[in-house]
DNA sequence: CCGGTTTCGCTACGCCTCGTAGCGTAACCA
DNA sequence: TGGTTACGCTACGAGGCGTAGCGAAACCGG
């Protein structure tokens, strides 16, 4: 009996492997993820081709099926690759971890197999709902992540009081990460303005004390 | 000599129109946006076909090609048309015209035609410039006027500063158009959560106030 | 009323991509 | 060595893309 399903392939996901036969090239794996992205900058969403990823990796279109559904379950586990390197390091001070992570998270999004990879996915997954908790996990979960841990850290330091009750805390929580995240992404793809380091201290001031101070710094 | 380009065809662009031979049908445009919004809403962003749409609006396909360039700009404008009805009711205080923007705007992006197209058109506009200003007049600039209004609305009121400089408002004010609109987007679509009143109230508290006071309400 | 002009519906076409099936071979394990 | 699985390759039907060509329809100026 083969495996009931193509399954969820990458080694994201890697939970019973049967101990018999060929075992699939984890070469093979990063060839097709790294040809993703690489398809992704010269041809975009629409115009990419699983043919032509397979034959940038050197792999047999057949290959690429066995591994994956279609294209946008590779897509999506081709960028998600590219958030590993997203990190926060402490910087003593919670504008300044702020201004870190916008700026580091804005770095990965203004390379291009980001750009038109993660809007495409974003718009297939609203009608499917496997599609969005495959990025929910591979993406937005690891994100989320530095958030709560930058909150966390703030309010070790004191800078942020802490949460009444843990209702309120982890609805505070969401609520900051759509904003650090949307605010960011917006700016990057939609207004397609650059996210340098003027922007980031003008966002931060502005998370930090609102509209009701001074707006302008 | 025929018209030298396809060129953009809906009513948004209207420029000179020749005074001889047939006019263009104003029901077919109607019916072809009204058709792709359907499909939009059945098959999504990649399943929807233009021989799909035109079977829909009851006219032939090539009418739909020479009308509109491809499938991108068809869904911009399809898409385009469900922002119009966004306004921005004086409802007394800046706290509660935000509020209020907020939830008409989510209402719209709750639409399943709107969260598969706008994404969607977004991600192709990273590698199209022409298709990226075609959003930016259709559907960017539109909201981004609201936000404007409102932010004088509010110093007329007292509840914000008056700008400095012009250069400073511009810059302040990008910041909260992407601010406001990439929160929301975000916790729409990539989040998946409702943007209810729960969260407008938490949310305008927090850009009001900013995270240095009181978080939890 | 009529000739010029443009749009429309329809059919047909070549090109490409999709996703799968089938086969022989390669790699690994007991 | 035999069992099992992955791999590369080829081939295929299905379906969408975008265009060309045709005759008919609609509108305008003379």
């Amino acid at each position: 009996m083969p495996r009931p399903t193509p399954a969820s392939p990458a080694g994201r996901a890697g939970a019973g492997r049967p101990r018999n036969g060929r075992p699939r090239s984890a070469a093979a794996d990063a060839a097709i993820l790294a040809a993703t992205r690489e398809a992704l900058v010269e041809l975009g969403w629409s115009r990419l081709t699983l043919g032509d990823v397979a034959l940038r990796a050197g792999v047999a279109k057949t290959t690429l099926y066995r591994r994956w559904p279609g294209k946008n379950e590779l897509v999506v586990d081709a960028v998600a690759e590219l958030f590993d390197e997203l990190e926060l390091p402490d910087r003593g001070s919670l504008a300044a971890d702020i201004e870190g992570v916008v700026l580091r998270f804005a770095a990965i999004l203004a390379r291009p197999e980001a750009r038109s990879g993660l809007m495409a996915v974003v718009a297939e997954s609203t009608l499917d709902d496997s599609l969005r908790e495959r990025i929910r996990t591979s993406i937005v979960e690891r994100q989320k992540r530095l958030v709560r841990e930058g909150k966390s850290r703030a309010q070790r330091r004191g800078e942020l009081p802490p949460d009444p009750d843990p209702e309120a805390a982890d609805r505070s929580f969401d609520l900051i990460f759509d904003v650090v995240a949307g605010s960011v992404v917006h700016r990057s793809l939609v207004s397609a303005a650059p996210v340098d380091a003027t922007w980031a201290r003008d966002f931060t001031a502005l998370l930090l004390a609102g509209l009701g101070s001074a707006p302008a710094r």
